[in-house]
DNA sequence: ACGGCGTACGTTAGCGTTAACAGATACCGT
DNA sequence: ACGGTATCTGTTAACGCTAACGTACGCCGT
């Protein structure tokens, strides 16, 4: 790999590079390069051919400082092992491909300092709008998305105040219908296992709504059980195992999410207890990952493939929505039956 | 929200402000917030103060063109809803945590043009390093990491020539020794179920050895099909039906993947199928969902998390292995046998 | 022949930060 | 009292690019 071109291999190369080698002035490399004014076609082939040549690959940290224009888009999610965020993205991803955004993916965890750090850490690369998980932050967190002077679009949930835009479903009265349609379809003896992160605040407002469900046919939750780390569906098990030992009298389970859910129907269906005569069984989420079951776990889509598109075309200017003072768009999940509630 | 402090919320703030607020020069700002150089405990603080009390984030477009240094890492793979990735993304992000340095991750699609305008993309922020899955690259892509002067570490892979460093498994080898547990317990009649994806080059890889494997035994593949998109654990349910309409006589079926092997494994314990005895089935991923399943399945751990780590450590320059030129790091998954292979 | 206009370039002056160096002050030993 | 050193802070000049404006030239109608 002897360069002939390049001289200094280690030096990366700049406008000037290419312009000398095209005998035009470095404005003229940079208009090309850029497709903006009028250049010849000649010469535009000219500088192409230089810079194809030489490798070159423009520099966007000045070009941004210059133009004080980045086409960045910070996008900060909680987690990426939760199959849930994935799909949120690649909505995201796909809405942003044609309109010279580019998203950039950061992760908190579900810790509020590394949210804040992380939020920094982006907002320090001026980017031209941020899409955010959820709508509870540390103060300075909240404070930073405000005065950052660019659209900011809260995601995936709106039971709250946003800063600016919001996408989301309402994970309270997601819990709320989940609870009706239970109790309407007779069970009354229900128990609930999730997870135990504090942080997670949708998994809360939707275990709040659906006590609130219960509540309004004057029933409480006959047990509870919460699980954190380890592989979803193997606890799903063994938490549906030790609660119905605890609990035998139980006639459902809300489970906080489809992977736990899917690993007590699983549980279920080994033990050969009747679903959903005996027990039913519900999760969250829609995840596609339920279709290849033995049974179709009865759960409620959470739009996340949309969330991310709408979100991103928010920030991309493309949507219908109020475009200044911030969109509120509220999705609404569909209940999925599937055959883990009894019809009646 | 009247702004006291904030002049023109527009635009946003500068050293200047903030050194105009605490009355020191702007580098004596740089400084205090850089932690670099020394400085009077008390202007630190009142530099501090100020800018707090102002919501100053740094511009590192500038601090970057300035210093010439990025404190970024691309990472490119080809997909966040493979389940893989995101693990390896984990290892990453973990291994850089107090380095100082950032992930940033693209996503391709396993698609070569979009894997080219990724990698040129984030070339041009100029990051301190690419980690990017795969050998297997355009000729473009290739010349731009060759070029780029910073290190490159190509991962999950070791089955060809690198650019620079390597982290991975070899998928080759991975297939053969599936193969021969396979052949040694005695199987003879064996299916082979993956996705269709032409650009997977692993996945390939993986067939080829599993095929020179059974070769070794004279034996070869009695049945194969290839499925693309949809719910993977439902694709493992139905092509392990159709295969078996097909080639009723087989004794054992290798998925591509876990997903589809747990589909299959499913279908089988649905149906009454005698696995291991009658019929044996191994996945290749070693992924944690497995351990839920009513049966352990046969697989192949891919040791996704540590790849990231060890990447990430050469990156940051953490690495033991060779510190130029290149590490080459290959790990070795371990063979799993789980429930579904019959022991002799 | 002239002004007017459009096209195709070039020039100049930053963008906000940091590297490198240059003071300024205080303190020290002799 | 002196130079020397240590500690702190300021000044200057980039970094590589682009916005805004300037200029040269050709073409047109009258």
């Amino acid at each position: 790999m002897s360069s002939k071109v390049t001289p200094d291999p280690r030096r990366s190369l700049t406008l000037r590079d290419v312009s000398e080698a095209s005998g035009v002035s470095e404005m003229t490399v940079s208009r090309v390069l850029r497709n903006r004014g009028d250049v010849s076609e000649t010469t535009r082939e000219r500088v192409l051919e230089a810079a194809k040549q030489l490798g070159y690959v423009p520099n966007k940290i000045a070009g941004a400082l210059a133009s004080q224009r980045v086409n960045l888009v910070a996008v900060i999610v909680p987690s990426l092992s939760n199959l849930v965020f994935p799909e949120v993205l690649s909505g995201i991803s796909e809405e942003l491909e044609d309109t010279g955004l580019q998203p950039v993916f950061g992760v908190t965890n579900y810790l509020e300092d590394r949210e804040e750090s992380v939020l920094y850490e982006m907002l320090s690369w001026r980017p031209s709008g941020v899409i955010i998980a959820g709508l509870e932050h540390s103060d300075a967190s909240r404070a930073m998305l405000q005065n950052a002077g660019i659209p900011i679009v809260e995601i995936m949930d709106v039971d709250g105040e946003p800063v600016d835009s919001v996408v989301g479903i309402s994970h309270r009265r997601a819990g709320l219908e989940m609870a009706r349609a239970i109790v309407g379809a007779g069970y009354r003896r229900i128990g609930f296992l999730g997870t135990k992160m504090p942080h997670d605040h949708r998994a809360r407002k939707r275990m709040e709504g659906f006590e609130a469900g219960l509540a309004e046919a004057g029933i409480e939750l006959a047990d509870r059980e919460f699980y954190s780390g380890g592989s979803a569906l193997l606890k799903g098990r063994e938490m549906t195992e030790a609660i119905l030992k605890r609990t035998p009298d139980l006639d459902f389970i809300y489970y906080s999410n489809d992977m736990i859910g899917a690993g007590g129907l699983l549980y279920c269906l080994d033990k050969g207890i009747d679903v959903p005569g005996k027990l039913g069984l519900a999760g969250f989420n829609g995840v596609d990952l339920l279709d290849g079951l033995p049974r179709r776990l009865a759960t409620m889509d959470a739009c996340r493939r949309e969330i991310g598109q709408r979100a991103a075309a928010i920030i991309a200017g493309r949507s219908d929505t109020g475009l200044i003072g911030g969109a509120h768009v509220e999705l609404t999940p569909v209940l999925q039956l599937g055959d883990t509630i009894r019809s009646r």
